[in-house]
DNA sequence: CAATGCTACCCAAACGTTTGGGTAGCCATC
DNA sequence: GATGGCTACCCAAACGTTTGGGTAGCATTG
């Protein structure tokens, strides 16, 4: 804790240079500057004589005046969804602490997936001169990144993709496959898809890795078996409910795209008298830390979501560098619980 | 979207100013100062056409500029344990709207509770030059809190209180009295508690609003009978655990001080053949969106957790006005569900 | 010994605002 | 017709940095 460090006023450049007699630029390059310009700035003895009144008084660079001359905030902006979303807000955990050991701040908004939300922070963000974006709600139609693209404001995509743009996201293609490959191994050959969303790559992609490899394997799986949700719990439990009231051979197995989803989908079932990993098998996605401590302990597909943040943070510091890098896809690992441990029950007949 | 809408520079003041043929100051009273200044800064007529120009090139003031000037940076710090905790991400978002409406932005920032990174994350808060904190992991011994205090910087607590402090908080000890009172009634006589860590009020309050409720109706409750414990699932299971594992009859029902303890208990429950709601009822705290969508629907108390961050940034704008503000405390309410809904069960024997 | 090249600095302008203090011109008042 | 009081502006300094371009003094080189 520095700064104000005896009640007075904050400290300036211009005080450390008047009280060592230098210019206050010369101060400015020893300490702000890589070691490169600082050598041709000072001797090594001014430069200590700099840095030790700087450590005595507590000196602390102002970020606005510094911004102010550079034109650069060191700010980034994120937008996600709802910070709420547990998925989310571990990514911006690892989005806050990857940015600090580069010397970026974040600030985060929630759109609630609403686009004119998502544009309304985004000028917010922009108001606030953030220096890049991290988009955490991207839409597959994607007219918002396009423009973004036209005005040139550096963004990368976390967490959903759009193909075209950089974006640091979980390999749910993959983590859609290995659910199938695990279901099917269990005996599992009815089975139904809470899929999510149609506007975000993650239900997209999760949903189609699964019924690829579903059906690759040899297994057939109808379109009224894949059942568009919410993401939360609320929702998980609308679609299980959809599910059971088919009037066609229950499934005994489901997949939900996010852990949420699959929360309330066991929710649902076990209204109706089913047995989570017994009559059914339920498969989630993300292994949100709730997964392995629920009563029942849920299947999940394990995703890298702090991980994801941080790669998120190398990709806008590349796109500000004026680079253009590559989408980055995460690995995903299935993690078997109880909620999918037993081989799949007799086939069942209507319910 | 506005800023750079012909993808040129960046317009400023003073570019409003040559274009109109009026001094940049003028402009700025015009934009930026109440209409009471404004009016004496220009003709109406005038200010018509500024504030047109302005629309039309799209106009947006440069913060950093702004706040290099009046030393102000309409920024707030917000410090909580973890994001992704849910009760916090969700008091964020109170904040995080609050603080819009009032043109102030909010950082936040993840402490893990540990005493070295609140200091760590403060400074750098601070070094960005924040106009006040809201701190919402604050912990009871409170010497942080005096050093802010003498440092003059301005924050206030938020969801944890420290008396003499300014704190938006639940009134927890009310909310753990009703559960006390829910609990009489429907027949328990035999209860623990999952308290949460010692550090911080909501576990404090929650906990003693509940034993002194118990003990005045009547109950007995002996110290073992409060289990200490982490407030995520996992501590929530292993205090189950530690209430099983006792040589004592097992009690009829557990009050666990937060959601995730409690669903960790729920789980810890059923590893031993127990059926909550039946066998044992459980309660939490806070009423997360999970609780109601669980398998079992969780009885818990809720607390307005979004209002909460609201009144907090309501808090620091009064701070910030250099008043004192009283502490606010905001009513909690008992939802009863599945998992409390049952009449206590026959004295049980030692497990 | 003049030219060259360092080293270790200094200088000044600029970034976009805000704000306390002018002042020119006009009208009303005494 | 001097005084006072508006109205509608303008002026300039300041906030704390950064950075391109000096330059004085000294040592080295041809």
């Amino acid at each position: 804790m520095k700064k104000k460090a005896d009640g007075g006023r904050t400290v300036t450049l211009k005080d450390l240079a008047q009280e060592l007699g230098v210019h206050p630029s010369t101060v400015s390059r020893v300490l702000h500057s890589g070691s490169d310009v600082a050598k041709g700035a000072a001797s090594a003895a001014t430069a200590e004589r700099v840095r030790d009144l700087a450590r005595k008084l507590g000196y602390s660079p102002d970020p606005q005046a510094a911004s102010l001359r550079t034109r650069r905030t060191k700010l980034l902006g994120v937008i996600v969804p709802r910070l709420s979303d547990l998925v989310l807000a571990i990514m911006y955990e690892g989005i806050d602490e990857a940015s600090a050991e580069v010397g970026y701040s974040a600030f985060v908004m929630n759109s609630r997936d609403d686009p004119d939300e998502q544009r309304r922070k985004i000028d917010l963000m922009l108001a606030r001169r953030v220096d890049g974006l991290i988009i955490g709600d991207a839409h597959l139609d994607g007219g918002l990144l396009q423009e973004l693209t036209d005005r040139k404001v550096p963004f990368v995509l976390m967490n959903r993709r759009v193909p075209g743009y950089p974006s640091a996201t979980c390999n749910d293609i993959v983590g859609g496959e290995i659910v199938a490959g695990h279901l099917w191994e269990m005996g599992h050959r009815q089975v139904a898809v809470i899929a999510g969303e149609p506007y975000a790559s993650t239900a997209i992609d999760r949903t189609a890795g699964f019924l690829d490899r579903w059906r690759s394997l040899g297994g057939t799986i109808s379109d009224d078996d894949v059942v568009w949700s919410k993401f939360d719990t609320a929702g998980g439990r609308e679609a299980g409910e959809k599910i059971l009231a088919r009037g066609k051979p229950r499934p005994t197995a489901i997949f939900a795209v996010n852990d949420f989803a699959a929360i309330g989908a066991m929710g649902a079932l076990r209204s109706h008298g089913l047995t989570v990993g017994q009559d059914v098998a339920v498969v989630g996605y993300n292994d949100t830390s709730l997964a392995a401590e629920l009563p029942i302990p849920l299947t999940s597909v394990h995703s890298p979501m702090a991980d994801i943040g941080r790669t998120a943070v190398k990709l806008i510091q590349a796109v500000l560098r004026g680079e253009k890098p590559e989408p980055a896809q995460l690995k995903p690992t299935l993690l078997i619980r109880e909620s999918s441990a037993a081989r799949a029950p007799a086939e069942v007949s209507a319910s």
